[in-house]
DNA sequence: GGCCAGGACACCA
DNA sequence: TGGTGTCATGGC
């Protein structure tokens, strides 16, 4: 996303050089929208490959459905949710977003994606289980929405590069990246992928920044990016 | 065997 | 309003 523009910037240069290092992402895995909501609400606080797991314990139940998922017991949702761990926990969460599916847009994900922003946002933080960070996903990816997720490798690939402070808040570290990208859902997306694939690869708690595509961290000091 | 992972919420001062 | 505890599994 090379920019002759002078506010060409820290933004697009790492973009960039993820975008070099890995290529597309074609980010966020899930067939349907559906799968996405639900891989979004099981992600939190969790690895992928426990999600995957739980996700294809459902498929194989048949029950990666809203109606279906209604249908079951708790006690069956939480045998085919335990490899995603807080298997109870998220059981609920689940429900709860199944039941506003079914009972507002007929279960159907794109009349539910038909409705207009801000108010779908607000509409889906509002539901008990789903903060800021799931409510992007589920808007930018099963919704094409045009939101920029940010989670927890972005605040400390960003942080961890002296860009911004570690505890920035949520929404202002979004309209960074918002305001410094083009206001496309394809940008978005891919842009986000490349965080969670750098992110796994070299920027856990015990970073491997050595052989890190975005080079050594800079001097802290003074936030980039304000 | 201990640490850690792509959050969200309840509770308390 | 901000800090802390809780939820749980699986990989390394």
């Amino acid at each position: 996303m090379t920019d002759a523009r002078p506010q060409y910037d820290a933004i697009l240069r790492f973009h960039d050089a993820l975008h070099a290092h890995y290529g597309p992402t074609h980010w966020w895995p899930g067939e349907t929208p559906f799968e996405i909501a639900v891989g979004a609400i099981l992600t939190q606080n969790t690895a992928w490959t426990n999600v995957e797991r739980a996700i294809d314990n459902l498929k194989a139940a048949d029950a990666l459905d809203p109606r279906a998922l209604l249908a079951r017991g708790d006690e069956e949702l939480h045998e085919l949710l335990r490899p995603a761990g807080f298997f109870r926990v998220k059981t609920k969460r689940l429900l709860h977003f199944c039941r506003h599916l079914v009972d507002h847009y007929d279960g159907d994900m794109a009349r539910l994606a038909a409705r207009p922003m801000p108010a779908l946002r607000r509409e889906l933080l509002a539901l008990h289980g789903i903060g800021p960070e799931t409510a992007d996903d589920i808007l930018l990816y099963a919704c094409d929405k045009p939101v920029f997720v940010i989670d927890a490798y972005t605040r400390r690939i960003f942080s961890r590069h002296g860009l911004c402070p570690p505890d920035i808040d949520y929404h202002a570290l979004q309209a960074l990246f918002e305001a410094h990208l083009p206001r496309d859902i394809h940008v978005y997306g891919e842009y986000h992928g490349l965080i969670v694939f750098v992110g796994k690869d070299f920027c856990r708690r015990s970073p491997k920044c050595d052989a890190c595509p975005l080079g050594p961290l800079l001097d802290p000091g003074q936030p980039v990016l304000s």
